[in-house]
DNA sequence: TCGAAATACTATCTAACGTAGTACTACGGC
DNA sequence: GCCGTAGTACTACGTTAGATAGTATTTCGA
């Protein structure tokens, strides 16, 4: 079974990663308690069943402690966010990164302060790529 | 009702709506055998089916040329490609456009050639601003 | 041992894709 | 003018996946 990628995550199962990722481990109670807070209020059950959907599908794990299961994300949202920008790449500009760049630039998403870090970013990996 | 992004769309879908992207214009029984051609081979009335499907969420439009409609798409590669990342970007990158591209300079995908491109990329892109 | 808390299991609803069959329409040849 | 063929429209089905939540079962701890 292929996983899907982040971005094609249901919206309650993307949110569930999120908070996931951002405390490296938590509850069903933590996590249900968190939602609520941002307005959605799925049942305790709910979100149980989320979490052991994703767990089949390979994104979470969990550890026991007593009776209560402590759920953790399997992989990195770093790791995760590269394999889910590979699928889209191949998707959406035909393998080729440099495509999605130009996009980037012509999408003045950037402000020029952010074109002078994405330079900056160049350099460090130009360096980095020197060293070997 | 808010049409999903190109990456989002079904494989079939996908590769319609590349083909239409290539050609300009086409019959069904154009892209049935280019279809064809490429080892998939769907029923007339798939193709179809996928075309009408994508007319309904505004993917595709057509005219009438005697009897057989020529389809055709709605909008360009390029347009979709940068709505299709705005979406990418707000859900695997918190929408902050320098982690992808971190990622991406992270992901050796990309050559010391590729990185010079960049560099120059941004460089014309820092230009054009400049001329405003 | 008994109750509360937690999980496991199961079910329903909705939406989308892919697939393709059947019904309808209209042009073009005879 | 009729009829066959090419074309489109309509409809249906199987599958998959997400979101939701109810019921059943287990187990810890007082």
């Amino acid at each position: 079974m292929t996983r899907r990628p982040l971005n094609e995550l249901g919206d309650l199962q993307r949110e569930v990663m999120e908070l996931l990722w951002d405390r490296g481990e938590a509850t069903v109670h933590d996590l249900r308690d968190a939602l609520a807070a941002t307005g959605r209020e799925p049942a305790y059950t709910t979100v149980l069943s989320v979490l052991q959907k994703l767990e089949r599908a390979g994104w979470v794990g969990h550890r026991k402690e007593g009776r209560t299961h402590v759920y953790s994300a399997q992989s990195s949202r770093e790791e995760e966010g590269t394999s889910s920008l590979g699928k889209f790449i191949d998707r959406v500009f035909r393998g080729d990164p440099k495509l999605l760049f130009q996009h980037l630039l012509d999408d003045d998403r950037l402000g020029s302060d952010d074109l002078e870090q994405l330079r900056s970013m160049i350099d460090a990996r130009r360096d980095e790529e020197a060293e070997l």
